[in-house]
DNA sequence: GCCGTTACGGTTGAG
DNA sequence: CCCTCAACCGTAACG
């Protein structure tokens, strides 16, 4: 079954939507029933996908701006749990972003390794594993973080070495990914990250001035302090409030995305709770380019 | 009522 | 091309 990218309708949410107990509708969705499209095109609305950065951006600012988590919770239709963790990660790393789903770990068994293994082996062909494990190590081939386990070593031994002894090329070809998970949040697992920043915003001039987030996803912000908020007690303006006035500044007025930016000053507030998703995915699909074409096709 | 934590069922992507 | 597996996701529930 294929779902154009410009029919996704309120019929396709409701036919494989859910509401959570906050009112907000996620789509639990078999990736291949729907075309690789318009499962992008409902991301935010989706469990087991991250939500977009339009949201987190949001949650984060909200915070930022006094909001306490439930009250943003309740506001965006997002969990407590979730709501947490995303400003718990902020807190700790700087980033919105999600972590980098799927793949795998790089490989310890590098050529390099195999043929130190087999020269190991070769030169001594009574030795244990265990002693090969530990030659690495003390040898600086490896650290201990990227030593192979015992057993690899003996599948090496076994598979690389013993049938092997001469090929010394393609069997251990290996690719190494070290920029993937050397650190925290180097990379963006959905295409190239958008400077996360309020775009328009009313002041342009103080990076510290809210409701700008760490205008640098990966790197703190150092030089700026206002988290946690400053006035806890004496925050004053509602969540609406702020939303209004954020919507006031983060979208271009001349962009399409006005259009969904209004819909939720709508003054029925279930009206708004739909609208925000869809406000919220418009706004994200908008942000960054994560295979989809976010022009003339939306 | 708030919030940190975790079980759960889901997706993802390198190997 | 399909499978496996370990990473991540957000929700719901618990304390």
């Amino acid at each position: 079954m294929q779902i154009d990218i410009n029919k996704v309708t309120d019929n396709h949410v409701q036919q494989y939507g859910e509401v959570n107990q906050l009112g907000g509708v996620f789509v639990n969705v078999i990736r291949n029933k729907i075309a690789y499209k318009s499962v992008d095109l409902m991301l935010s609305l989706f469990q087991g996908r991250p939500l977009p950065n339009g949201t987190r951006m949001r949650i984060v600012e909200l915070a930022r701006l006094g909001i306490r988590p439930c009250d943003i919770s309740r506001q965006l239709r997002v969990s407590h749990g979730c709501v947490s963790k995303i400003l718990a990660r902020y807190h700790e790393t700087g980033s919105i972003l999600p972590g980098a789903i799927g793949g795998s770990k790089p490989r310890v068994t590098t050529p390099k390794v195999v043929n130190y293994i087999r020269e190991l082996k070769m030169k001594d062909p009574g030795i244990f594993a265990w002693e090969i494990r530990d030659r690495l190590l003390a040898d600086g081939v490896c650290d201990k973080n990227n030593v192979p386990s015992v057993s690899s070593i003996s599948r090496i031994l076994r598979n690389k070495v013993t049938n092997h002894h001469h090929h010394h090329h393609s069997s251990a070809i290996s690719h190494s990914h070290p920029h993937l998970y050397n650190s925290i949040y180097p990379t963006y697992p959905y295409g190239t990250p958008p400077p996360i920043k309020s775009e328009n915003s009313p002041n342009t001039s103080s990076s510290c001035g809210s409701p700008s987030p760490p205008n640098n996803v990966i790197s703190r912000n150092s030089h700026c302090h206002h988290w946690p908020p400053l006035s806890h007690g004496s925050i004053t303006h509602s969540v609406s409030d702020i939303l209004n006035f954020n919507q006031k500044f983060v979208q271009p007025q001349t962009s399409p995305q006005l259009a969904t930016s209004q819909m939720i000053n709508s003054h029925d507030p279930a009206q708004n709770s739909q609208n925000y998703n869809y406000y919220m995915y418009f706004q994200s699909t908008g942000m960054h380019g994560n295979g989809i074409s976010t022009g003339a096709n939306l």
